[in-house]
RNA sequence: GGGGUCGUAGUUCAGUUGGUUAGAACGCCUGCCUGUCACGCAGGAGGUCGCGAGUUCGAGUCUCGUCGGCCCCGCCA
């Protein structure tokens, strides 16, 4: 019988995954990698492992021939192997895996190909760098908990196209060759053989289709869209990423709300295992940055903001009197228990703030009936007591503040905020807040003086903002929203425009003209005008999703094959240069980088 | 575009004020070992100190540049 060979010698009859006790006694034949070889002259036994778990094998000394195959397995050879199933001897049981109790007994072993000594041990903490991981990607997928995470991948979207579906939605694919949009994110561009010069874009998301797909009467649209940014990478960015994109005729913002909402309950049910609480907090987007300094707060954390002037008003501490004769104000939030911020935790923060723009960090710890911390001695006892009250401070609580003008202090608290729940362990965990923000603005300053849409250019204004558009664009409020878990921003929508002569307004606020519309956007403004129902829609990043649902600190953990912060591939070297041939034909000529 | 940080055997790391032949653990190779499960024991091989300049009698170590990984700001979702 031959030992090795590329064919299979029979057929797999189980996986390692599926055998336990209750198999005692079954013949049974596997094919998997082996993870591990340990020789102890007389009997060997060999760690089998495939996707669905691990066996072990034994091998007899005795058994001449097993013998001499099994001692040449090296980790991560893959074999096929023929045996029996028995039970370890008592005092052998391990009780940490399903086939803790059993092992299999060989008849037969044949080496279905030779692994390389492994750059890295595939092992569940790996202690190798993401560097080597990634050019070894297949390695790295084949640890336990990379592979769960794709795994986890599949379930959740499974479950988003059954629960869709289940509901009317359509899957319908749109274009990834697309028209370039000079404006939001920059381009990945591809060049056109067909017509030298012109190139095609790829999608930054599928938003114009899919709003001419509700104009088409598609009144409820999904896909599991590709989108592409060529734009600077970061933890949770890639320069692909996927999401869920949704589309309704007909609806309003809280139907949408009600759709994610049941979405979310069965995806992290799906995907996690999880019974979230739904519907989710709803907070405008004013409150959010008054209350925690950033539009897509971590409620885990608590530590709201508040105002202070009120409880130091009178005080003689020049920094704040004169702060607040100068119409400024005095914001702050208690950190619960601080006294676990040590010294040096608060010096970080104090730091963090001037890095940030602020002049100096108000820290004081609540001892007793007293404030303790350098501003405390120019404060007096009454004002204590009243900040003490007013903000319910305990004994050891720990209030951070900071005096100047709003919202600039509110943003340098909010970034304190989130850096002292990180140093308390508060954004860890297994809890899941959910929180919907909305009545974002719709526009935004940009850097040239002008205003920017603060999200897209198609959002619904408020009715009763639409008079402001032209005179205070800043005042116009859309029906925008975000779902928010944990800090970070899951999903991102809006009620569309469908109405032609609103949109061009809309556009105009932006410094894009009438004919720059009809050039750029023509085909939607015209669509617009052949009876577009209202609708709206959402989408829900996927790659985020499962980040924030397996707890992974980056999102090239829940990608397959992900790029490094400078966009390439390690594993295929992309990107890379083209023959001349190549570039002939797409009539482009490289011009180098000038020094 | 900017800031930070890391880069030394296959891997993870140590390496003193710049000084003889750059170490350890794991992995790999050889031998021994019949109940291991991070098996154990003995021995061995294995290095362009990311790359390039410079300073110096002498550079893993100091300086400059450069390449690459990661984190952050800008940008972006």
């Amino acid at each position: 019988m031959s030992t090795t060979g590329y064919w299979l010698p029979f057929a797999r009859s189980h996986r390692c995954g599926d055998l336990d006790a209750s198999m005692t006694g079954a013949a049974v034949r596997l094919m998997g990698w082996v993870a591990r070889v340990r020789d102890l002259g007389g009997v060997r036994f060999i760690e089998l492992r495939d996707r669905y778990g691990r066996v072990q094998l034994v091998v007899d000394a005795a058994e001449r021939d097993l013998d001499t195959v099994t001692a040449g397995l090296r980790m991560e050879d893959v074999i096929a192997v023929e045996g029996t199933v028995r039970a370890r001897p008592r005092e052998m049981v391990r009780d940490d895996t399903p086939a803790g109790a059993i092992e299999v007994t060989l008849s037969r072993v044949v080496v279905l190909n030779r692994s390389e000594v492994i750059p890295f041990n595939i092992a569940d903490d790996v202690k190798a760098s993401e560097e080597l991981r990634l050019k070894y990607r297949y390695l790295d997928l084949r640890r336990r908990p990379l592979k769960e995470n794709i795994e986890t991948r599949h379930r959740v979207l499974l479950a988003i196209r059954n629960f869709l579906s289940a509901r009317d939605f359509l899957e319908i694919e749109t274009p990834m060759l697309v028209r370039a949009t000079p404006e939001g994110a920059r381009d990945y561009l591809v060049p056109s053989r067909l017509h030298p010069g012109s190139f095609y874009a790829l999608p930054q998301s599928p938003q114009l289709y899919k709003q001419i797909l509700m104009v088409a009467g598609f009144d409820r649209y999904f896909q599991i869209a590709r989108c592409l940014r060529d734009e600077d990478l970061r933890a949770d960015r890639q320069p692909e990423h996927t999401q869920i994109d949704i589309e309704m005729s007909f609806v309003e913002e809280k139907n949408v709300f009600e759709l994610v909402e049941a979405l979310m309950t069965e995806v992290f049910r799906a995907g996690a295992g999880v019974d979230i609480k739904a519907p989710f907090r709803v907070m405008p987007y004013r409150e959010a940055i008054a209350t925690y300094g950033i539009d897509k707060p971590d409620l885990r954390l608590g530590m709201e903001i508040r105002p202070l002037g009120d409880l130091f008003a009178g005080t003689e501490f020049r920094v704040i009197r004169q702060v607040l004769d100068g119409g400024g104000e005095v914001r702050g939030f208690v950190v619960k228990d601080g006294a676990r911020l040590v010294k040096r935790d608060v010096d970080e923060l104090e730091s963090l703030a001037k890095a940030a723009g602020a002049g100096g960090l108000l820290s004081l710890r609540r001892g007793g009936a007293r404030l303790a911390g350098v501003a405390a001695k120019f404060l007096g006892q009454a004002i204590e007591t009243r900040v003490i009250e007013g903000c319910g401070m305990q004994e050891g609580d720990l209030l951070l503040a900071l005096v100047g003008k709003t919202p600039d202090i509110n943003v340098i608290l909010g970034k304190l905020r989130i850096d002292a729940g990180r140093r308390l362990g508060l954004d860890s965990g297994d809890a899941f807040e959910f929180l919907w923000v909305n009545e974002f603005p719709l526009f935004e300053r940009d850097a040239q003086g002008g205003y920017a849409p603060c999200h897209h250019l198609f959002s619904m204004p408020f009715e009763e903002d639409i008079r402001y558009l032209e005179s205070d664009p800043l005042r116009v409020r859309a029906h925008l929203y975000d779902l928010v878990c944990n800090g970070m921003e899951l999903a991102s929508g809006s009620i569309r425009i469908h109405n032609r002569e609103l949109q061009e307004r809309v556009m105009s606020v932006t410094g894009i003209s009438k004919d720059d519309a009809a050039r750029r956007f023509g085909f939607l403004l015209d669509a617009l005008e052949y009876g577009a129902p209202p609708h709206g829609g959402i989408a829900p990043g996927v790659d985020r999703l499962i980040m924030t649902m397996v707890g992974a600190p980056s999102i090239r953990d829940v990608i397959a094959f992900p790029k490094t912060q400078k966009a390439t591939s390690l594993m295929d070297d992309a990107p890379s240069p083209v023959d001349p041939e190549q570039l002939r034909d797409l009539h482009i000529r490289i011009v180098p980088p000038q020094e």
